[in-house]
DNA sequence: ATGAAAGCGCTAACAA
DNA sequence: TTGTTAGCGCTTTCAT
């Protein structure tokens, strides 16, 4: 007659009724906290179990300020980039018993400010910030309250916020160095949006790369994209007119790499005959191109576990200076590339 | 000298002492509940706006039982679809004040089950299950704990759970349609993963789909895939090599066409020239292929909103039985479809 | 029109 | 070892 099942939320109070003790001790059974009896604990984990008992963390949420949640704020969802961080960043909150709290601004300041108040309300434990784009000020509320913010890409760690910076010089290095062996010398460039940090940061480290590598850089072979395909399928167009041929791109993401190889197949340029093709990311729909993309892949898991420790540091004590981490990527060789063709300007025309 | 900045979080009693009102004036305030005398609302806003107050919803959601929060629960983050309809369905939570938990499967049962555990603790007001393939069993504890469900594409709605259908049939009926009037009549099908509910249904449409075309089907250019990349390229592979040649391939999924899309430029076969390709869900990628990829594109925003539609009948009364909501698809007609080829059977061989 | 007080579920001091 | 109790922030009767 007992085996009545609990249709709504049952709570501590029930269980301790249920196991004849109190709500401290069924608290103190759950939490491990203190010693308990076992012949006590044992009823307890019956009546636990016979309850059906799910706990309710916000009434901890509530008395603690902390929630157990972390934030994460990313510019464009629809770049697969992002949810499959976003993946990985859950699994490793599983991990740690933490909840996710999504917001997405598709690279609206309003949304970034609706955002953030969100965060706030929800009082998460930190914030990862993708949204690097964007007018820092929005998130300084976020700072007066005090919660810890992981920033990816702006390479400035202050008081309260860390950086995870991935590491482009390295990535666009391996890059070239692979198409160098390859034979190529005439290398093309399709960055971010025009005027944004993170977009000066990848065009200088790919200049770096270049010289490293100790071939030429052409000011003329390095186009504006706009981290989507639009802006990769643009610039490459672009980058067909320009002299000298150039027989290689490389991208500031895939999705720009997705453009750029659309625009070569709609000008009739192969891949990787006539052009080589890299991008930088690493998603996992570059697989599905044909030619399959090469790309320098940023591992989600890396990304997330370099978040969440960032985090962590800050979670310590909020009033430090952050880290600055850095991730790396590796050479993920596909078909988008291969040897050198030797292209001339009447080639480039796409003609 | 009272312009001090509020750097932890102030709440209603701070902003109630600060106002020399009582906390249940600010409350009122707040909420507009009951009538202030708008001297009174006029301090009280000041003092909100002095300290910078921020809300607590969790104090709400933990005296109340509800959370303002709908779960979504997704089986394949990887598949743009998902984070498209994440998208637009944050947008819709935002405006009706709620907010979003996630949870991605990966197609995996533990995960469910950790998920559901998540939503139950969270209370969340009802949950979007998108999982459809893994077993539903596990979804029961919310049931038993009257939270609405809504199915999509289980095509059974019981005592709290509604279902949004995709209407396939109607969409591959466009798709058909279209395919017929550029000349082709052996259309082949790559559907999804053998033996789940999901893959049977998309199957008959398209079945009844050619009927209603008066086109024959095939049964040897049908064939399963997995609602991933990889299924789309290995089907594609295998019909290939089926009788009669196919000029024509529908599919369950993008992701699925995109890997009949590399299947065929592997093998040589040119799009749209050789076969046509029609894809299902219109994820914006679709149109960063060469050639673009025709699709029957659902709008990710009706679907969310028919959701939270579906969603918000249950909770007027959760005893009763949902919705059996259906959404539509519309035509996108891009590259990858063009007049029939009069293919042979050399030709199908990819040679 | 406004205030006082109780209570949502949980945990940690404090008492026993 | 176990129980009692206060309090996290909010809303909402019930008083005033």
């Amino acid at each position: 007659m007992k085996r009545t099942r609990a249709h709504s939320s049952s709570n501590m109070r029930t269980v301790a009724l249920h196991a004849g003790v109190s709500s401290a001790t069924v608290s103190r059974v759950i939490n491990g906290s203190a010693r308990v009896s076992e012949s006590v604990a044992e009823r307890v984990r019956q009546a636990l179990d016979e309850l059906n008992f799910i706990p309710n963390p916000i009434a901890t949420t509530l008395k603690y300020g902390r929630s157990k949640t972390y934030g994460v704020i990313v510019p464009d969802l629809t770049n697969p980039f992002y949810p499959e961080f976003l993946l990985q960043f859950e699994d490793v909150l599983v991990e740690i018993d933490h909840e996710l709290l999504l917001a997405s601004t598709q690279s609206s300041q309003t949304k970034l400010i609706s955002s953030v108040r969100r965060m706030l309300m929800r009082r998460v434990d930190g914030v990862v910030l993708m949204a690097s784009e964007l007018d820092t000020r929005s998130v300084e509320p976020l700072l007066e309250h005090r919660i810890p913010i992981v920033t990816i890409d702006r390479r400035c760690a202050q008081e309260g916020t860390g950086d995870v910076a991935i590491d482009f010089e390295d990535g666009y290095l391996k890059a070239v160095l692979h198409l160098r062996d390859l034979g190529h010398t005439r290398i093309g460039f399709i960055g971010g949006s025009e005027g944004i940090v993170t977009s000066q940061i990848r065009l200088d480290a790919f200049q770096r790369a270049l010289q490293l590598a100790s071939l030429t850089y052409y000011p003329r072979l390095a186009a504006y994209g706009n981290y989507r395909v639009s802006g990769g399928n643009e610039a490459m167009l672009a980058l067909l007119k320009a002299m000298p041929p150039l027989t290689a791109v490389l991208t500031a993401n895939d999705l720009t790499a997705f453009g750029a190889l659309q625009a070569l197949q709609m000008r009739g340029i192969r891949v990787p005959e006539d052009v080589s093709l890299v991008g930088f990311d690493g998603i996992r729909l570059g697989s599905a191109l044909y030619p399959p993309l090469t790309t320098i892949e940023i591992s989600a898991r890396d990304m997330a576990l370099t978040c969440v420790r960032a985090l962590d540091y800050l979670k310590a004590d909020v009033a430090r200076r952050g880290q600055s981490l850095t991730v790396r990527g590796s050479l993920l060789k596909r078909g988008s590339t291969g040897v050198a063709a030797a292209r001339t300007g009447m080639a480039a025309q796409g003609h």
